[in-house]
DNA sequence: AGGCGCTTGTGAAGACGTGCACAAATCGCG
DNA sequence: CGCGATTTGTGCACGTCTTCACAAGCGCCT
């Protein structure tokens, strides 16, 4: 389940309080959803909480992490040095939830060279001698929309399974391969979405406009305080 | 629906490349989405295509932008001039799809009077006065997740009623508020989900793992090409 | 030991999204 | 003017996700 993450989040921080044991409403708040859905959740991963009592916040999250194959500290390849791409290679949230940048690529040769946060830049081209070195499976894109394809093909091409691209982009990839996709600009299109339709019903408090002014009924927005993605 | 902006893009991609119509199915390939699913949302918006034909390229964006509300340059603040900030701060793709980012704001004096593409930065006590020189609509988190809330609170005190939030925190807003979520570490977690699933699968080829090694199949995981945070 | 309150796990119902398949409509061509 | 090729718009069925509501189970207190 893509909501796994955001629990095992919550967690940490109910750990860092020192709560030893949590009911599921009191993770629901922490994490935002149904406490229905969240118990649902857990009971798919076979894991039992204590009737009466809650579940145990360590057990939890040993468990889940397990689940997400956060056991391993898995290897990640970010290409593309940019804007973005420096942002990313400086952020620390990535190292603090199990994940280690092994390189830091670039087709600019400007950019090879220049050293972000520890990690050297090296080129494009030298990404089939990084993957020798050690397993990757993780790759992610922060390229201009252009070379995001050929950067895919790339990664794909020695041996990387997953890819999150943050070009805007659809990138097409062989079957077994999964591709997550992040768009800063489209997250703001979905938000003036919402004002237009909200300015527009307080402009129109009844129905009755075009379908252009107030969209139908049947398209209810609903809450979205929800991970991305999913 | 959260594709419009998918839909949006892919229709500027072809008219760039001269297309003037454009049937279901291609612009439904571009997006990467089904084109029965394509053709359904569009019909939602009221918009009519031509039968043997297609839908005109132009009149469409105009159509879904009016939708999206992008018609007016909506004015966005950025809280929050951390790394990830900074590159937000810089990201051009704002500005060339219908965004105008208004301030930047931040609580670090360190910080305070840098410039940064053009904007120079504020401190976060300034907001009140920001909002009152041009109307707000859309507030951008960028801090640690420490002052998440707190600033959240802030902007909808000076009437923000959508908030893109990147710090790795739920926010409390009052209803009437709407809240998307951009967390990075929880991508990668789930596409760590994934390999781990993929690596199961090909270690134990036939089912009858426990719960903990193989998930139940109840729990397929679907292709996932698709936009955050829906 | 027994009862009581609290919490989990789950069955069932409903809402929702998805995709197929086909009728209706339009254009172009002879 | 009529016919066929093409494409939209949509009824229908199916699977998934969500939510409610409640039985089963656990611990604590008397």
């Amino acid at each position: 389940m893509a909501r796994l993450p955001e629990y095992l989040r919550a967690l940490h921080n109910l750990a860092e309080t020192g709560h030893e044991t949590v009911s599921s409403e009191g993770l629901a708040n922490a994490a935002g959803v149904n406490s229905a859905k969240l118990r649902k959740d857990l009971s798919q991963l076979g894991s039992y909480g204590t009737r009466g009592v809650g579940y145990d916040v360590g057990l939890l999250i040993d468990q889940i992490e397990y689940v997400l194959g956060l056991t391993q500290r898995r290897a990640v390849v970010l290409v593309g040095v940019g804007n973005l791409g420096h942002a990313l290679a400086g952020y620390d949230g990535f190292a603090s939830r199990g994940f280690r940048i092994a390189a830091l690529l670039d087709a600019d040769q400007e950019l090879v060279g220049e050293e972000i946060n520890g990690l050297v830049v090296q080129h494009i081209d030298d990404l089939p001698q990084v993957a020798a070195e050690e397993s990757i499976a993780i790759g992610v894109i922060a390229t201009p929309a252009a070379a995001a394809q050929r950067v895919a093909d790339q990664l794909v091409a020695v041996g990387v399974t997953s890819i999150l691209n943050f070009a805007p982009c659809v990138l097409s990839v062989p079957e077994g391969v999964d591709v997550r996709k992040v768009d800063l600009a489209i997250e703001l299109q979905i938000l003036s979405f919402h004002e237009h339709r909200k300015a527009s019903l307080t402009a129109l408090p009844a129905a009755g406009g075009s379908a252009l002014t107030a969209l139908p009924g049947g398209l209810a927005v609903t809450e979205s305080q929800e991970a991305i993605g999913t």
